[in-house]
Formats: C-alpha cells, sequence, structure tokens
RNA sequence: CGGAGCGUAGCGCAGCCUGGUAGCGCACCUGCCUUGGGAGCAGGGGGCCGGAGGUUCGAAUCCUCUCGCUCCGACCA
C-alpha cells in the first residue's frame, strides 16, 4: 500500500478525551475514531489489526475443531424471554423494535440463538459433540464505556458455544479450549495469566479468566509465587486462618467518639490501628434481605463471595435510613454487640478480641470487644477480599497480585441453557437427554488494545510482527529525487513479490515527519531508502522495539526482510 | 443511576466573569523554499460557538430547558 494513496492521518496531539495509552495511541495512529460513546469506527489501519487477530482466533479455534457459523446481531425478545434473560440481564441489553411493534434486542453474547440452532439441528448423539463459533459484533450498553477499544458498547468478539452428551465431554472440551486459548494469546505475542474466575450473570459452574498483564488493567489478579494457583481477586480463595482466639485481656467499654465515623479516624482517635477494628457493613441483598457483616478494620468486603454465601445476585450497602433503622444509629457507628439482625463475619473476626467496633449509637464505639463473648455470629466464611501476601490456598507459598485486562473467557455452562429452552438429544439407549454445554469468548479488539498497552513506548505503538498492520515501512526520504524514489519503489514491489505485508511511505514530506510517523504506527520493522545509504549502494533497516539499524545492500534487503518477517511471526 | 466537569473549525485550546465584526496552535489547500528525526516564508479555505426558548437595540458571553460527551463509584470480552 502506498501511503499517499491510504486512508491515514496521524495526531500530533492527543485526543482529550483518550485516558489511556492503548486508546490514545489508536487514535493518534488513525486506526480508530469515536462515532458515539463506545461506539467506534475501524479505519484501514485499525481493521488490518483486528484481522490479524480473527485470523489467529479462526486457526486455532478450527485446529481445536471448532467450526465457524455467524448468528444474526438482531434477535427476537422471544428466545431471551425463554431463557429467562430477558428480565434478568438488565440495562446492559439494548432493546429495540421493529416496525411491528415487535421487540428484539441487540445480542449481547448468543447462548439462546446457539442453542435454538442446535435444538433444532441435532436429535441424535451421534451428532455430538458439536463446538460452534461465531466472529462477530456485540453489542452491550454498558453504563460506563470508557478507555476505547477495551470497554466499549458495540465490540468485536469470538464467542463459541459447545454441546455435549455429558458432562465428561463437556470437560474435554473446555481442556481443548483452555489449551487453544493459550495458544492465541500466546501467538498473539501477549504477556498473560489463564486464572480461575467468577461466572457472573451468564452462569455455569466454573470458569477459567484470560488476562493480559497491564497496569492500566480494570481487573486485579493474584497469583501463588511458587505454584500454579492463580485467581481473578473477585474469585480467590483466602484461607480461614484457623488462629486460637488468645485471652481477652480487656472488658468490655463504651467510648466516646465524636464525629468519628470511619476506621480510620475512630482507629486515629483511639490511638489504635485499623487491624484491632472489627468492621461492621450492613448490606442489604437484591431479596431485601438485610445482614450484618463483619470484616478486620483493614480488609475489603468482597461481595461475590458474600453472594455466594447468602445465594443472592447482588449485594449493595444499605441506605441511610436502613442503617439508621437497623443500628439505631446514622452510619459510621454500626457494631455487633446487641445488634438485632442476621450477622455473619469473616474467618479473621472469629479470633478478635480486645477489638474495637461501633456501639450503634451516634459518636460511640465500644472497645474491649471479643468475638463470641460480646456477641454471637452465625456463620464465618471467607468473605474478604485477597491481598498480596495471602497465603495460596493450594500450597504454602505466597499470594502476589497483578492488574489485568480480561481478553478470553472460558465457562462450563453445564445444561442451565439446555435446559431453560429444551435443547436435548437422543442417546443410544433412545432415551431424552439434555445437553451439556460451555461457552467461549474473546474479546478481539480489547486484545489488540492490551496488545499496545503491553507494547509501546513513548513514540509511540510497538506492535508484535503477529498484531502489525503492515510489517515492514519502507520510508523514502525525498520522493522528489529520482534515484530515491525509483530504489524506493522497486524494493517496495519487490517485497510485495514475496509476500510480504508493506507500507510505502511515498509522501511529500519531510523525513522527520515520515519516521515520526512510522514509530507511531509501530511498524516492526521500517527501510529507509535515501541519498545517502544509495551512495553505498545499501539500505538502512531499523527494528522498531530495539532501535537498532544497520545498512544492508541493497540487493540484500528483500530475503533479510523476509527472514526478519519469518523470525519475528514464529517467535 | 448517583456525584463532578465539559460542549467554540478535523484535533488541542483561548474568548464568556464585565454582551458590541469569532480567535490561536496543529492539521488541510496554493506557491516558493527545503529534504536522514514532527523546517521556513507568503497566501488561502473551513464555524448554526451542541440544540431550543428567553432577556436585550444587540447573545459564544446573561437566564431557563434540553441533548451530547468526559471523569469518579456498582457490570463485563
Amino acid at each position: 500500500m502506498r501511503y499517499s494513496q491510504y486512508l491515514l492521518s496521524t495526531l500530533k496531539e492527543t485526543p482529550a478525551d483518550a485516558e489511556v495509552v492503548s486508546h490514545q495511541l489508536m487514535m493518534r495512529a488513525g486506526m480508530i475514531r469515536k462515532v458515539a460513546a463506545g461506539i467506534y469506527s475501524y479505519l484501514p489501519l485499525g481493521l488490518r489489526s483486528i484481522r490479524k487477530v480473527e485470523q489467529i482466533v479462526r486457526e486455532e479455534m478450527n485446529r481445536a475443531g471448532a467450526i465457524e457459523l455467524l448468528m444474526p446481531m438482531v434477535v427476537p425478545a422471544e428466545l431471551w424471554q425463554e431463557s429467562g434473560r430477558w428480565e434478568q440481564y438488565g440495562k446492559e441489553l439494548l432493546r429495540i423494535k421493529d416496525r411491528k411493534d415487535s421487540a428484539f434486542c441487540l445480542g449481547p453474547t448468543h447462548e439462546e440463538v446457539i442453542t435454538d440452532i442446535v435444538r433444532r439441528e441435532v436429535r441424535s448423539y451421534r451428532q455430538l459433540p458439536l463446538n460452534l463459533y461465531q466472529i462477530q459484533s456485540k453489542f452491550r450498553d454498558e453504563i460506563r464505556p470508557r478507555f476505547g477499544l477495551m470497554r466499549g458498547r458495540e465490540f468485536i468478539m469470538k464467542d463459541a458455544y459447545s454441546f455435549d452428551v455429558d458432562e465428561a465431554g463437556a470437560d474435554v472440551v473446555y481442556e481443548k479450549m483452555y489449551q487453544a486459548y493459550r495458544r492465541i494469546f500466546e501467538r498473539c505475542g501477549l504477556r498473560f495469566r489463564a486464572v480461575e474466575a467468577d461466572t457472573g450473570n451468564i452462569g455455569g459452574s466454573s470458569s477459567h479468566e484470560f488476562m493480559v498483564l497491564a497496569d492500566s488493567g480494570e481487573d486485579a489478579i493474584v497469583s501463588c509465587d511458587s505454584c500454579e494457583y492463580a485467581a481473578n481477586v473477585e474469585k480467590a480463595e483466602v484461607c480461614d486462618p484457623q488462629a486460637e482466639a488468645p485471652t481477652p485481656t480487656q472488658t468490655l467499654q463504651k467510648v466516646a467518639t465524636p464525629a468519628r465515623r470511619t476506621i480510620e479516624e475512630v482507629a486515629e482517635f483511639l490511638k489504635a490501628r485499623p487491624e484491632q477494628l472489627i468492621k461492621t457493613l450492613i448490606v442489604q441483598t437484591d431479596a431485601e434481605e438485610t445482614v450484618a457483616v463483619l470484616l478486620r478494620g483493614d480488609r475489603e468486603l468482597n461481595d461475590i463471595k458474600l453472594c455466594r454465601l447468602l445465594g443472592c445476585n447482588a449485594v449493595e450497602l444499605a441506605s441511610e435510613e436502613l442503617v439508621k433503622q437497623v443500628t439505631g444509629a446514622p452510619t459510621g457507628f454500626a457494631g455487633p454487640v446487641g445488634l438485632k439482625a442476621r450477622v455473619l463475619a469473616d474467618f479473621e473476626v472469629r479470633s478478635m478480641v480486645d477489638a474495637i467496633t461501633g456501639a450503634n449509637e451516634l459518636d460511640a464505639h465500644y472497645t474491649g470487644v471479643a468475638c463470641g463473648r460480646d456477641f454471637a455470629v452465625e456463620a464465618f466464611a471467607d468473605l474478604r477480599e485477597a491481598v498480596a501476601g495471602d497465603p495460596c490456598p493450594r500450597c504454602s507459598g505466597k499470594l502476589e497480585i497483578w492488574r489485568g485486562i480480561e481478553v478470553g473467557h472460558v465457562f462450563k455452562l453445564g445444561t442451565k441453557y439446555s435446559t431453560a429452552l429444551d435443547a436435548s438429544f437422543l442417546d443410544a439407549q433412545g432415551q431424552e437427554q439434555v445437553l451439556f454445554m460451555g461457552c467461549y469468548g474473546i474479546g478481539i479488539g480489547r486484545t489488540v488494545a492490551a496488545a499496545i498497552e503491553q507494547n509501546h513506548d513513548a513514540n509511540g505503538i510497538i506492535f508484535p510482527m503477529p498484531l502489525a498492520p503492515f510489517q515492514v515501512i519502507v520510508t523514502m526520504v525525498n520522493p522528489n529525487d529520482e534515484p530515491v524514489n525509483q530504489a524506493a519503489v522497486a524494493l517496495y514491489e519487490e517485497l510485495l513479490e514475496l509476500g510480504i505485508e508493506v507500507l510505502l511511505d511515498d509522501r511529500d514530506e519531510r523525513p522527520g515527519s515520515k519516521f515520526k510517523d512510522a514509530d507511531l504506527l509501530g511498524i516492526p520493522l521500517r527501510v529507509t531508502v535515501g541519498a545517502r545509504g544509495l551512495k553505498e549502494s545499501s539500505l538502512e533497516l531499523q527494528e522498531r522495539r530495539s532501535g537498532q539499524r544497520e545498512m544492508i545492500p541493497v540487493a540484500e534487503v528483500g530475503a533479510v526482510v523476509v527472514e526478519r518477517v519469518r523470525q519475528a511471526l514464529s517467535a
């Protein structure tokens, strides 16, 4: 492609609304343009990288035995009503009506549609197992889209769905897909971790997320420093310390704590450390149940763990009025002593003595509180967020914390959707059986964005070769210099012949601008064709990542470039 | 949805308080000049000042209402 004839304009300045590097650089490099909040056009350059990821995904899906199909983006409401998710899914599901006033939604995921296909097409165990996938635009009406392609409302996703005769069969595909995912992200040149994850509202029994490691990631993950254990913090288990409660040295005593509400304020006022406080959170479930949750003062509640314990879908901190109603005091003074409510506590609280808690009255706390002596707890459980240094739940190692970008997610769905949508088959005995399902997603655009998060410097993007929109850029220093122009065009044509993806920068711009643009676009290899090199019958080859330059005889450049590209693709 | 902020040329911004011909830098077009790390000079095109009402002789500027966007908290590839 000749730059002068391509649609590609770079920005010197960073658009004001781009927060993270990948968004900034994709805008500046002319890969994407925003159409509306969380909705982007992929300009030619951006689309090339997107297609690269799609191709890798396709190859690995096919290798893993999955079969490609394509489902509609607009889905009739009936299917979603049948699965129950029309009501459950919430505002993220964009609902629309057609001219006849029939209800549809834009598919945010396709369990319903695929299950509908399979229940119609599959009658016999002989047609199984089956693993189907598509690469398609999804729409989720996110409350707050941000970070460019990292969290758009419309985004390209690869989604695969597997159907098996039994759980053992489903486990086999799951493992196959897990391995395929590893290969995909390795081929994309990404540093990532596969972690145990919560299943969220997709449902199902277990799942893993594939997290690209990046400080700008929206997720926190833990991994063990000595074994293979890794998990999203949402899911990360914290062991029961099983510590013996020490003998209390203090007795219960009410103290005045005027206007001290937060853990920090109370701790400072009473000259104690946050660890000596018992944090009492009044929470309300989506089933309108109110419970008190106790945590050590310096810990954070993991609400997914709480939901699992309570068997509900969501919890939120109680409103000011509800807190007053339950504890008899404004927020900031809640405590378990004498509290008339269901009380649950994190494991750590069991051995706390000489502790400090709210006294359920304005401007007062208790000191010398001992768990078990001064208040009773209905159940102790793992309720807190894991932190760095926590013991590994699987071995004797310690947990480390990372930030990650979720680029892929694999789920074992069990029979949730097949039961709801009555997707069954006849087994060898002629008995009707329900299908076992799995589903497997990859955010295509997010993978490109994540690659940029991991691969950039002050000058711009540094694409890994497999994702680069072009493998080589040939920069002619001065297009008005005939010999230079001819040599550059000759090399460009030679590289095209050799099957290299090459961008020829033939613009009548000053060399400095062209070099800056080449760096910004992140094309892995650059060949500079200038009078200076031609004098010695050689051209300069520069590697984007290392910045290393070398002079190569004109006649050899083609072969060298082919070799470098080949190496970089197989690395 | 709650809280904060912003809408002026393709991008980044000033002007608004104190109403009076709509500006700057980048980008774009023409010409000259220049050509190994975002050159210089000269000329030029481009604006419903987000939209609708209102106040006023006169509104980008003041008032009201709207719409859009961005940022901070609960969802997800």
